[in-house]
RNA sequence: GCGGCUAUAGUUCAGUGGCAGAACGCCGCUCUGUGGCAGCGGAUGUCGUGGGUUCGAAACCCACUAGCCGCCCCA
């Protein structure tokens, strides 16, 4: 019988590497607070028009991206319900607002969400079939404010300073661009972008054939592509295409110009990129990116998000604009492991306050009593068998912990420990009364 | 979904048709209450899976699976 395996794309993610997840997402959760946002849970599978809807029909993640089933119907009278493992966080958080009529509060709802997504595609460094995602977003009726262009920037900021405190370096020449960089772009209202579109495609139309094969396919599927073209020969021809800007109405050139406002006035610095398209149908006005050009090989989109003032209403819910985004946790991972190895941040391993090592398996029963005690007093504590020779207790504790505790009988009669810390070579007798004081030090 | 590279010990890898290897790690001993250093010894294993070629395959061929790189797209 052949072993079963992790199916294709999917990973366990162990320790010590999992501490690293806890640090991260421990930051996350406490950023967000000081932000006043809240945690929501959504299920992670929903009804598959959730995400025709919501994404959109004719995007990759939709029509081919997306692990979706019949569920079985169990009574003739019932029907059997097309279901989708979630491809993202956002079309499902507006579900819940709608369906909890969170805009009936008239508050701004700030939400943010830690857990896995699914995308069906070929996996790779950075990119997985079940992947993680840590998003936040602010939405709420227009008399709360959610779809001011403060509402932008504050996000933008609080995303800066997450990387900020996640010791992820700005990029700067000092680092050879080795930092996170915020791409910015709007794409206008959802009445702009269809004009825009058509124009793109009239100004290809003549051009095209002296194009890249990718860009004559982009032209004809989604000639917002083209502007992504790293081919060189290409670049004149991209430079004297049409801009969004020129087709953004007054509404969004001045929502536009209050966001760069008010990042400028906060010191997050960003780079205007009039080529920044997103694939997800729901975006309109504010989009951005954040890359990073750090253990990522090409897969450099650390994090994403915009705006989304049309999605509630495309769900069937009220008027509900907002702004969201969503890291790539597993990217984020990869970005700080990277980082790790060229020395540049730390990611502390941690070393138990104390290992027992109890002389002779006579010894067991009272080095499980004191390691309970001692782990009562909030210090984190192994214990090692009494039938291990001392030298393999050394060698295992000098491993594992600060600290060994040699509990051999004369320790237990007297009630002194011998304690040993590795860091200094230092070896003291300790009174067991004041060895939780001791060990704390 | 398309193209390419790769798969050998716990890990990183060497091994171009003739006994399955190195380093690190692991276990034991030198050393029966003292780790890190050193010396000596030991075990590493479905050579990714299945088939084929061959007297003989880890190696050559085919298929499959998985990872990685690029494309598409995205987090």
């Amino acid at each position: 019988m052949s072993t079963l395996k992790a199916v294709r794309g999917t990973r366990d993610l162990l320790p010590p590497e999992t501490a690293l997840w806890n640090r991260v997402e421990a930051t996350a959760r406490a950023v967000f607070a000081r932000y006043g946002f809240g945690e929501i849970r959504t299920p992670v599978f929903e009804d598959t028009q959730l995400f025709v809807r919501g994404v959109g029909e004719e995007t990759d993640v939709v029509s081919k991206e997306m692990y979706t089933w019949e569920d079985r119907a169990r009574a003739a009278s019932e029907k059997a319900q097309s279901l989708t493992l979630r491809p993202e966080n956002t079309a499902g958080v507006v579900r819940s607002y709608i369906e909890h009529k969170m805009g009936d509060t008239g508050m701004l709802q700030k939400l943010f969400y830690i857990g896995p997504q699914f995308r069906r595609e070929r996996p790779q460094r950075g990119r997985y079939r079940q992947f993680w995602q840590i998003g936040a977003e602010v939405l709420g009726p227009q008399s709360s404010g959610a779809e001011s262009a403060l509402r932008d920037a504050e996000v933008l900021e609080m995303l800066a300073t997450l990387l900020d405190e996640l010791a992820i370096p700005r990029a700067s020449e000092a680092n050879d661009g080795k930092g996170w960089r915020l791409a910015l772009n709007s794409v206008g209202s959802s009445t702009d972008r269809p004009r825009y579109i058509a124009a793109l495609k009239a100004a290809l139309e003549p051009v095209k054939a002296t194009m890249c094969v990718d860009c004559q396919r982009r032209a004809e599927t989604n000639p917002l592509r083209v502007l992504d073209c790293k081919v060189p020969e290409d670049q004149p021809i991209i430079d004297g295409l049409p801009k969004i800007a020129e087709y953004l109405d007054e509404a969004s050139t001045a929502h536009f110009a209050e966001v760069k406002a008010a990042l400028d006035a906060c010191g997050v610095p960003y780079v205007i990129e009039p080529r920044l398209v997103r694939g997800l149908d729901y975006y309109t006005r504010t989009t951005f990116e954040f890359t990073v050009a750090l253990g990522l090989g090409t897969q450099n989109a650390l994090l994403g998000g915009g705006r989304y003032d049309g999605l509630s209403e495309m769900l069937g819910g009220p008027k509900a604009p907002g702004i969201g985004f969503a890291i790539g946790e597993d990217r984020l991972i990869l970005t700080l492991q990277a980082l790790a190895e060229a020395g540049s941040v730390t990611i502390a391993e941690s070393k138990l306050d104390a290992y027992i090592a109890p002389m002779g398996a006579g010894q067991n029963a009272a080095a499980l009593a004191l390691a309970k005690d001692l782990r009562a007093s909030g210090l984190s504590v192994e214990v090692g068998d009494g039938s291990f020779r001392l030298k393999k207790s050394f060698e295992l504790a000098d491993k594992l912990a600060r600290r060994i505790l040699i509990l051999g009988e004369d320790e237990v009669a007297t009630g002194v420990m011998t304690v040993k810390t590795f860091a200094t070579g230092d070896q003291v007798k300790v009174e067991r009364a004041e060895l939780g004081e001791f060990l704390k030090n």
